[in-house]
DNA sequence: AAGGAATACGCAATCGATTGCATGGATAAT
DNA sequence: ATTATCCATGCAATCGATTGCGTATTCCTT
């Protein structure tokens, strides 16, 4: 109710127990150099007394700070509030703090945010990339300094940086070749902003399943978004729709426009899947909400976000190179449901 | 590449200056006793060199971090995270940093999270309880010490904190009342635990609104579930669909249960909204997927997320006293879909 | 011209934990 | 017995910024 009691230090115990404020910290540190009545005596008091050490004037001395930064460009969006909680789960059973930031997608506060992560000293950085981001130069200011920088999803265009990601290429290729299973011979793609890999790679992948199994490829069919959002969802298909002959299958680079197709679809008295067939990209939640399903690939969030820690933690304890470039690739798996399963 | 330059500190800008670090120190903090001349000086150095504070050392001087704890149930949840994103925001605009938890609804882990916190030495406490929290005294750890703690949506059921919400008995209320004008005469209840006051205050609403409109009260009718996912949402409807006679409107206290009584009434066969009418709550984004739209009460979670940091904001700068209790009610507002018009 | 206020700045302690170096004693090896 | 090796601990500097107290100078004011 009043309280207010000072926080007991090393140097409260250090006192109480006649030993000098170097002992209690290696003591409680489990130093070698302590003995074992010692080291005994010390966290027996330190637990009665209720002692909790001092973070911040640690992180002061040691110069790092257990806090791990991560910056994205939304939070409120189902894939990243999932990575997120991936991460935090990671962290906190490591025994670290997760700072968070969103970029917006702006490249500018993206850079602002980064300079304010490493104000805090933050021990590793965790990022998903602003989608017009194309120029990687402040993320030096991290590397340049030994901080481990893991990219996730949204990773850089370039080789040399740790990253956590999924086959995109393969991943879209499935979904394609699934499209193509189901009977579509003209498919069309959604994509996002080429600059971004992921995006890049999907349609990649697209391509390549389309020539596998010999399907022509048209290039009016394939429309790179700046966005994908709802709205650009609605006007894309209108677009695609509007060809002569019109598709009659669309591989979306994300759930939200893929929703956004069938609402247009259905709006145009245009059966699903019969007539057209579409699959998005994320898994998202309302996959299974809209009617009908919609048939997606499955995104570990979770696991790309455990797996980012891990690898950052694996690079402040020296088990993987700073310097050089470590990749995690997790597994995607279609998951098919009404919007495309035109049989069985 | 190579890098690894030292951070520049108060002391390098001392010395290059002739001054002593404390005058930068002042400098840079617009100190009254500091001349004007000094200051330019100064500011234009540390400009130059690209000086960045060391928070650490400032906050271990002051015992204050310049960051926002943030604990709350599940961040990959529409409303959480768009609670979240409004608090980030705000806090970076005021300059604070943002440290995140999850408690995953467990008590336990609440707890641990919250000594976590306090370790970080965060200025401030941003709260939403986990579901079975009806303990509050290991947040005295916080109160006792002078730290703000504010609590968001979940509330705590006593006077004694300050809190932003919204009315949940008003938005409840005008939800039923809106049922009621659609022509519902017997309107079921889907709430959650009554120990978390919003759950309480929804049921309180819900019951002023029939009792009004001299709508009968059938207490089979009102479910106060433990945890409202789709599961128990699916489960529910079926339930009280199976009374004689059944209700012709659901209130559910959130959308994700509400998605499962449309998609249970759907497979059944039964007209929404003719033969059902169903509201939710919170207006997440799945209700305009879902078909019919579901109607919803909006909750402003980004503006509770930034009218949260705020009120830590005020304590922090003494404009709220700590001791009395301060709280901000926000407004909803009935989103009207397809779900429960039957008129107009 | 003298007293008082305002201005401008430095000294040194402080926040709490960490760590290189040094010391003293015990044990073991030669 | 002597040297080497551990073991157990303390001293004091250090991380970088903040701040109470003290001092020196300037500027009014009466």
């Amino acid at each position: 109710m009043e309280g207010k009691k000072k926080d007991v230090t090393i140097y409260d115990l250090a006192h109480e127990l006649n030993v000098s404020p170097s002992t209690v910290s290696r003591a409680l540190n489990d130093h070698y150099s302590i003995g074992k009545k010692t080291k005994k005596a010390v966290k027996q008091l330190a637990k009665e007394w209720g002692y909790r050490p001092n973070t911040i004037a640690s992180s002061l001395r040691t110069n790092r700070s257990n806090t791990i930064g991560i910056m994205v460009s939304w939070i409120n969006r189902p894939f990243i509030s999932s990575l997120i909680s991936g991460i935090e789960k990671a962290a906190r059973e490591s025994g670290h703090q997760v700072i968070i930031t969103q970029s917006y997608d702006k490249p500018e506060l993206e850079k602002d945010n980064l300079q304010a992560l490493y104000d805090s000293r933050i021990s590793a950085l965790i990022v998903s990339l602003a989608m017009d981001t194309t120029d990687y130069h402040h993320f030096d200011l991290f590397t340049n300094n030994g901080i481990p920088v893991v990219f996730v999803d949204r990773i850089p265009s370039i080789q040399e940086v740790h990253k956590v990601h999924i086959n995109n290429f393969n991943a879209a290729f499935e979904a394609t070749e699934h499209l193509i299973e189901q009977g579509c011979t003209r498919i069309a793609h959604f994509g996002g902003a080429r600059h971004q890999s992921i995006y890049e790679d999907r349609r990649s992948g697209y391509i390549a399943a389309l020539k596998k199994n010999n399907v022509d490829l048209d290039e009016s069919l394939i429309i790179q978004a700046s966005s994908l959002n709802a709205e650009e969802g609605l006007r894309l298909t209108e677009q695609v729709l509007a060809l002569n002959p019109p598709p009659d299958g669309i591989f979306c680079a994300n759930d939200t426009a893929a929703v956004s197709a069938i609402q247009y679809a259905k709006k145009k008295g245009i059966k699903i899947p019969e007539e057209l067939a579409i699959i998005g990209f994320n898994n998202d939640p309302i996959c299974e909400i809209i009617d009908p399903p919609l048939s997606s690939v499955d995104h570990p969030a979770v696991e790309m976000g455990e797996a980012a820690i891990q690898q950052a933690l694996a690079m402040l304890e020296g088990e993987i190179g700073k310097d050089s470039a470590s990749r995690v690739t997790l597994d995607t798996h279609v998951v098919v449901r009404a919007s495309s399963l035109r049989k069985g």
